[in-house]
DNA sequence: GGCAATTCATTTGTATACGAATGATATCAA
DNA sequence: TTGATATCATTCGTATACAAATGAATTGCC
């Protein structure tokens, strides 16, 4: 499936072009929806809320960010006062990343929006190709 | 199908955080692969070998990248000698980009890796439920 | 012909991403 | 216990991405 009818090479068989055009429509229908946030910050708020203080390693993976990325991230955050910082005193290392209450009302308020991103973003099939699409997304993942 | 069992908000059931994840493993296998090139230096290539001297937004246009972006890949392409830039005569706005001697050479070595690449990163599945993620993936791309 | 709208490319600013190097601290094992 | 190893966070460098603003050139339309 790699390879078209006529035997020669198509950039959009290929696995990673196709991925990385639907990304890019889901971001464009994510902005759309919540144009206060992006994907990564949504997903790092929505897994503090989730599981409550951790490092800030830890939640990056998580959430599948590596520590750089996942510290611009945070600090992007912490600027806007929606998470806040501690110290843990059993490892002197570790940031304690946590919810501020306006990081918590404002994803309390945005995590039903996810839903509807999600099903706008799927649009095109029908809910069972949908669910499909999903389940053999997450094996390649 | 966006929401668990539980009727709670889980991030690895939305179809963004799959989709970013995914890509992340498409990366690591493609640059495993084919260190030299990033996915849209090697689109930009492949593109270019398939249609030809063309001008810059078009060639973004093919391979999805707004003009910002493509901008910088074939700079860095450029730089590295693989693209050349001409003038159009006819519109004097428009840069003409075309593959030189080492770009066709360097494209036509690799394009066979694109199929290990995609192969490798659809491993986890059947022939026939990795052409239908592509199917489905097209559908939403 | 001439002006409005459009297109092409560039630039600036912001936000992921990730590799690699670094310093501080913990842990583990001999 | 101490020395090698590992972990946590940070920093630097490079490479996408995209929005918005800009200037130059072209096109469309009356």
């Amino acid at each position: 499936m790699t390879v078209g009818p006529d035997g020669g090479y198509h950039l959009q068989e290929q696995i990673g072009f196709v991925l990385r055009k639907a990304n890019q429509r889901h971001l464009a229908i994510f902005s759309a929806r919540i144009g206060d946030l992006t994907p990564p910050q949504f997903a790092a708020l929505a897994k503090l809320k989730e599981v409550g203080e951790t490092s800030q390693n830890q939640l990056g993976s998580l959430i599948a960010m590596d520590a750089a990325t996942v510290k611009g991230v945070i600090d992007r955050l912490k600027a806007r006062g929606l998470v806040e910082i501690g110290k843990d005193g059993a490892d002197k290392r570790r940031l304690l990343v946590s919810l501020t209450v306006e990081g918590r009302d404002l994803i309390e308020r945005l995590v039903p929006l996810a839903a509807a991103i999600t099903y706008e973003t799927l649009a095109p099939l029908t809910q069972r190709e949908a669910s499909t699409l999903l389940r053999l997304l997450g094996r390649i993942a």
